[in-house]
DNA sequence: AGCAGAAATGGAAATGGTTGTCATTTTCAA
DNA sequence: TTGAAAATGACAACCATTTCCATTTCTGCT
């Protein structure tokens, strides 16, 4: 493992969640563990390859990371105001895995969002 | 309705799945129903703000778009080759409902995708 | 029909996340 | 130490998407 991919396994570990690549760059800035932007996405694309990482979107679309081996889980997003709450998935799990297996797919993997309004909306 | 919405809709018919607004431009272009990328944006704004379409997410972040109405279902795609694989999710229905109701949430919605290594790969 | 104001349109330029390029620096085995 | 290979990072290139703005089309009104 590279210098720079544990430098941003560090980020990651601190931000404790999701990050985007600019922001993990900004807050390594800020703790005088300086690395070029473009290393940080190619630590990212390293750890990602290596299950190291996770790679998610967020609804514009930009590039979200996060620590594999964080318990697996879901997110209800409001579309309102942006409030997110964790939520358990095995049920997901079980089909994703289930509906691959079916298919003759090996190496699966899935995304899954709930959105809607929450009650201070 | 405007024109070119209803041109956009009508392209999205033809084409019967997922499609990036750049495709649906190309689309439009090759049919003499000729109309500007500016304004393909501009009309997806205004479907999806009404319900009317559906946007979700390639793997690399570029939106698509779907058809409201259409069964609604799900898709289980090869990261390698891109085959596409429709999947049915009635597990998943149920599950993005009841896990939104129990924190409160209204107007609920998800996405959920698969992916893996087909059996040809 | 004729007109004014509003809405729609589309080409060009701007934006912003991400990737490619390449010269320089660091690492490491011989 | 030395030379090859890998890592690094500033900068430019890319590409989907948005913004800007001048022009065209639509609409209601007389």
């Amino acid at each position: 493992m590279s210098k720079s991919e544990t430098k941003v396994l560090h980020a990651l570990e601190r931000v404790g969640g999701f990050a985007s690549a600019q922001e993990l760059h900004m807050v390594l800035k800020r703790n005088q563990e300086a690395i070029g932007l473009t290393t940080v996405y190619r630590a990212l694309q390293s750890l990602v390859a290596d299950k190291s990482v996770d790679l998610l979107r967020r609804e514009d679309g930009e590039a979200i990371y996060r620590l594999c081996g964080d318990a697996h889980h879901h997110h209800l997003v409001c579309k309102n105001c942006g409030k997110t709450v964790e939520i358990e998935g095995g049920v997901i799990e079980k089909w994703a895995q289930k509906s691959g297996e079916e298919h003759g797919f090996r190496d699966i993997g899935h995304t899954a969002e709930i959105f809607g309004i929450c009650s201070d909306c």
